[in-house]
DNA sequence: TCTAAAATCTAAAACGTTATAGATTTTTCT
DNA sequence: AGAAAAATCTATAACGTTTTAGATTTTAGA
């Protein structure tokens, strides 16, 4: 084997700095392209080649830098979690961010959180994520039915994943939480425990999520032979005081009401405060991340929403557009377990 | 003026794709070094070019690329927040996530959420970080008295600030809340209250945020001439429920306490669930980032810890140490206020 | 054994930016 | 007016990577 010194003068000469494909150029005697293509597992490499190179690669701690790679190539290396504006949900988006992130460990990709103010246009950050190249994909955190962010990312064909289903669901990833189900659960639940008149409070905003969760809901209500109002008039993005009010008002027009469903923790903590402000006496079945709001408040029933496990799908289903793009979009829902559940 | 028109051949001609220094260089029959140093204010460029080259990249909305400029300076134009392993204090950290990236929008640097798992080891994200220059600076999140992360940083010269002080402060940006302040606050607070025996939570490992509460605490309670005791074997790391049963033993055993005061909502959480599961009647006082807790234990009276505060100023001090890495270290302190106080 | 094909490698160029040194023009001074 | 100094600009090179086309070597075919 006389293949090697024959590139630069002093062959094999300093080592020093980050080592570069320029590095095991030269310990290995080949050339740049060479080394690059043998990384990337290229066909035209001799497999003699390859283990030679990854050797060296992995003896000097070569990693890929990742300017040049995305000077070359145009990838950026970065997912993007666009963040709704900060309200009491954020345990929930806390536990989302960790576990994208985590997930993401396994990829070459890394994670970038973007907020947006409360103020501002929810399209601004995407527009700008897209124009600029400022990643490669995007999770969107709480989309609506009709979501604008999502039909301009669909239009531009830039990869993304939506946590919670969209009126476009079949044309992109996403994961949901099956909340038909969390209503069919509640509902069953509650009859079980002998209540008759359930109310369920819905946003007043025309979300997917609360269609889903009457529609299970409604179903098991007739089917258990209780009763089933849908108090929709409620702004479940408001402050927590707002809701507890409305929902004692609520309360207070429904005399026969003895139970009270509602999709987040903070809801949840509403009517208990507001059912009991009311002087009424009805359980409470909310939908949770962590399980302080239980802990304060004992006598809610909850279901545990686990939003590390949508955190680690999204990772993997924004990974696998990327990594096919022409593929059907993965798509998940988290059907809620007897395991999840927290008794009163 | 005739200098205009004597570059490429075809001047101004297809102006298609993302904007580049070309572009403007085509576009106004100037070199792309000039067309560099002008957008970067360099003294050896005429005004009337400054302004003319300012112009028509305002006009094509040319943004530089980040993947030339990283390749080119080595400055990756992103700053990195370390997270601690999920817990319940993630509200806190949400707030500082959000307020973080906010602060940063008006600076060319973008934040980064690095998370770690509970079993990893705390210095890996760092050093990759470091090694691999994967940020310009870091911010780190929970740092304890003798943190080994900030020796290695110090060390490496590598630019950072910390949330919470060390033993270490002089030499690095960090915000802290006054947790001196705090003590003196809440014992005061007490006292008024008619409180004679207070009891301070601290936790087992020796941290600086305790010691400045249980100061704080000591001065103010002999100035008001109540007694304070220091119960610093909790763990306050620990699961919620561990906490309650750890407090409700501690309370057993000191049957004159009357009052109770946290660093963390949760713990204040705990305590009042572990107070009253050995039926006493004592008075919490707690530090809280949102007020769900609060709102859901209303007999807990807080101080509202704006860890949105926080993250702008730490923003702030580590876009401060890049710019200036010979100036001073940034540090602040949050002085809790009567605003913040949150009355039972 | 000679040629064609296959296998394996390399040279050159490019992505967009900025630092360095040098070139050109304009101004200033005597 | 001529030379020196200052002001303003440009050419070249480099950061680390990958793609393209072409060069070289090896193998296969007859």
């Amino acid at each position: 084997m006389t293949d090697a010194g024959k590139n630069t003068d002093t062959n094999a000469a300093q080592v020093t700095g980050k080592p570069t494909l320029k590095t095991i150029s030269k310990l290995s005697g080949l050339a740049v392209p060479t080394v690059s293509r043998a990384l990337s597992d290229a066909p035209d490499i001799s497999e003699k080649t390859k283990k030679k190179i990854r050797e060296i690669a992995a003896e000097i701690g070569y990693v890929p830098n990742r300017a040049g790679v995305r000077l070359r190539t145009g990838k950026t290396l970065v997912i993007s979690l666009i963040l709704a504006p900060d309200s009491e949900l954020m345990p929930h988006t806390a536990q989302l961010i960790g576990s994208i992130a985590r997930a993401l460990r396994e990829t070459p990709y890394h994670l970038n959180v973007t907020p947006y103010l409360p103020d501002d246009d929810p399209m601004k950050p995407i527009r700008q994520i897209v124009e600029n190249r400022l990643a490669d994909a995007v999770i969107l955190n709480r989309t609506q039915a009709d979501d604008p962010r999502v039909a301009y990312l669909l239009e531009k064909q830039f990869p993304f994943a939506t946590h919670g289903r969209t009126n476009m669901s079949d044309r992109h990833a996403y994961f949901d939480y099956d909340n038909a189900a969390f209503g069919d659960f509640a509902v069953r639940h509650l009859a079980a425990r002998g209540r008759k008149c359930i109310a369920l409070l819905a946003p007043k905003q025309d979300q997917l999520y609360a269609t889903h969760m009457i529609e299970g809901a409604l179903a098991a209500a007739t089917d258990c032979g209780v009763s089933l109002t849908v108090l929709d008039d409620v702004d479940s993005d408001a402050r927590i005081d707002e809701i507890r009010a409305a929902i004692a008002l609520r309360v207070k027009d429904n005399p026969d009401v003895d139970a009270l469903i509602t999709a987040s923790g903070v809801a949840a903590m509403a009517a208990a405060a507001g059912a009991k402000s009311a002087g009424r006496e009805v359980d409470i079945f909310g939908k949770e991340a962590t399980s302080i709001l239980r802990f304060c408040n004992p006598n809610i029933l909850t279901l545990r929403e686990d939003a590390a496990r949508a955190g680690a799908f999204l990772a993997e289903a924004v990974v696998a557009a990327l990594n096919d793009p022409l593929g059907a979009p993965k798509q998940g829902l988290q059907v809620p377990s007897e395991a999840d559940f927290n008794l009163a």
